[in-house]
DNA sequence: TTATAAAGGTTAAACGTTTTATCAAAGTGG
DNA sequence: CCACTTTGATAAAACGTTTAACCTTTATAA
């Protein structure tokens, strides 16, 4: 690999100089540029990022650490990451905790994701990362879950209890809200809900924010209706099985994923009611299952990209110093209409 | 943050002992070395990766491109890139092209994947990476897709042409066979095939697979019973409904892939076919959506972990200067028994 | 006793950059 | 003609490691 040395050589010239031409800062001869130049491309010349990240003191790089790079919507944020990260000269050094293969468990709790983490996060240390974002992807409580350094973290997809953490996710209590609101707006009164797991903070943000829109319309929300799923296809199914044979049944249900949205789909279908005549369906995530489901999954998309995309910008924000105006973003979910309402 | 001339102060003793002590290299007292240990953890000190690379000339990293990082499989692979690699001690620098979201293509030709990648390859020449891993989504030949170098290359999930070139992918052609054998198995023989993009190469090598399959039964294939899809959904909608008005209609389905056979089946579904009852159909990626599709698919998986793994192992030899049996390595894709057939 | 080896260190150069201080030569104003 | 500025370049230190070469001191062998 060609560097500075070879260059200043060939062109007859001190390293200085050509350090000079290649960062286009001193005072330089146009003659020795053009010459300085050509020689690098002949080269093609690399400069050593190792090099310039110990003088420099600054490696261009920052760390994301995710909980579980191959669930549904962890690709999608880092993605967004890594457009904002390449347009601004950052590169992405990836840690994988892949806490479902490694614990056996599906939502592990901080702790344990706590324990994996560590290690990881001294490698990012040692790689000398200017920042580091941690995607947790079951949005729950991860306050700490990285050891105090002076090293800046940017909390994503997830929640943090700790003010002074930084934090980006979207919204779950508007995006129920709205879900809600839009099915209200139909003329649709009657709407049975789907959750979630009960302890997590999705699923009671998120109930919320469905009570809400029935009080801004004042009127009454059916406690028989609302019934627990566990973010499964099939509690979606059995869910919608028992709300669909109550005597009064609701016109419409709003789950709490568009897994759970499926099975109800599929319970509709096996009582032969009509989805959207008789029943309307309303999911969440917009899936790449939502598509496909028959009739389309109307759903509330969640902006993943966009989270990716806040994060990294909130990370270099704090990195460079300058003013954060709130350490905690949430950002709007968009519904998606298609054929299910 | 500490260094080893900090600990070296403390510790009363030369920058080269903490070295050696750290390393366990070199003759040191163990008086010292307890005593160097202990400060190490108090200061808890990270080696600075920058430094130790550019002495040993090695970054203990490898840089990963790929095509469409939101893409069903790609996270898969890296996921299983990813802990191989952190089982040796290797990080990864990921770089994602998002040809899909950048040229508006969904299947982007060799020559444009190949203007995109140079920027990152520069960038990963740059970053001093030991090997890089191209993950192309979109099976197709990308011979010299990068610029000739010394650094090792593998490709992955894509073919190549040139001999020379190291790839890692599954093998299109006993998948199809063993997916058509299967159903000869079950006394089927009427089968009808629904291909991907005509020109793509997954789509004749499975191609080959399936008359392999007939021709191994000494039974006759239906050239009607063959026709072209785009893999995506509506595609297999469609042609399925032609495949079942035929007056002599097939009894199973092969789809190339998950989206084609949802789509057959909700062809059938409107048609009255019962599946499996009426009419076998197998899917191709074991993609998320055929375990929530009903009935639940039959399908080939992909051993998309599996290949991110041998793709690091590839790699990693070839850094090593070790032995390389063969340059092409075709993993074998496995049949998951759903209720489709 | 003396030569040699082993134990336990240290010194200093090197990796490829950046950057401050310095310098020579040429140009400029009075 | 002198003082001063500008232009174009260089030398050398520094970033945090590794490592070969060297140096004491003490133990061992002859």
């Amino acid at each position: 690999m060609a560097n500075l040395k070879k260059i200043a050589q060939k062109a007859n010239v001190s390293v200085a100089t050509v350090s000079n031409v290649l960062n286009n800062r001193g005072r330089v001869g146009e003659e020795t540029k053009k010459k300085i130049l050509r020689i690098a491309e002949d080269f093609n010349y690399a400069p050593n990022r190792m090099a310039k990240s110990l003088k420099m003191n600054k490696s261009q790089t920052i760390g994301v650490i995710v909980e579980d790079l191959s669930v549904f919507n962890a690709p999608e944020i880092i993605d967004g990451i890594n457009s904002f990260a390449e347009d601004h000269g950052y590169s992405i050094l990836l840690m994988n905790l892949r806490m479902k293969k490694k614990t056996g468990v599906q939502y592990p709790d901080t702790e344990i994701c706590k324990q994996e983490a560590a290690p990881m996060f001294k490698v990012l240390l040692a790689s000398q990362v200017e920042g580091i974002i941690y995607i947790g992807i079951h949005s729950r409580d991860v306050k700490g879950i990285l050891p105090d350094s002076s090293i800046p973290v940017v909390y994503t997809y997830c929640d943090t209890s700790n003010p002074k953490d930084l934090s980006v996710n979207y919204n779950d209590f508007s995006a129920a809200f709205y879900a809600t609101d839009y099915l209200i707006e139909q003329g649709i009164k009657d709407i049975g809900l789907i959750t979630g797991f009960k302890n997590s903070e999705s699923t009671m943000e998120r109930l919320k924010g469905f009570k809400k829109a029935f009080k801004e319309s004042e009127i009454e929300w059916n406690p028989e209706w609302i019934t627990n799923g566990d973010w499964e296809f099939n509690s979606g199914y059995h869910q919608g099985l028992v709300l669909l044979q109550k005597n009064n049944k609701p016109r419409a249900i709003l789950a709490m994923n568009d897994l759970m949205a499926g099975g109800v789909i599929k319970a509709a279908n096996e009582l032969g009611i009509n989805v959207p005549g008789d029943l309307s369906v309303i999911g969440f995530d917009n899936r790449e299952i939502s598509q496909y489901l028959t009739p389309k999954l109307t759903t509330m998309s969640l902006p993943l990209n966009e989270i990716g995309q806040q994060s990294i910008k909130l990370l270099i924000k704090k990195i460079r110093g300058e003013k954060i105006l709130s350490n905690k973003i949430r950002l709007n979910c968009k519904l998606v209409k298609r054929e299910s309402v």
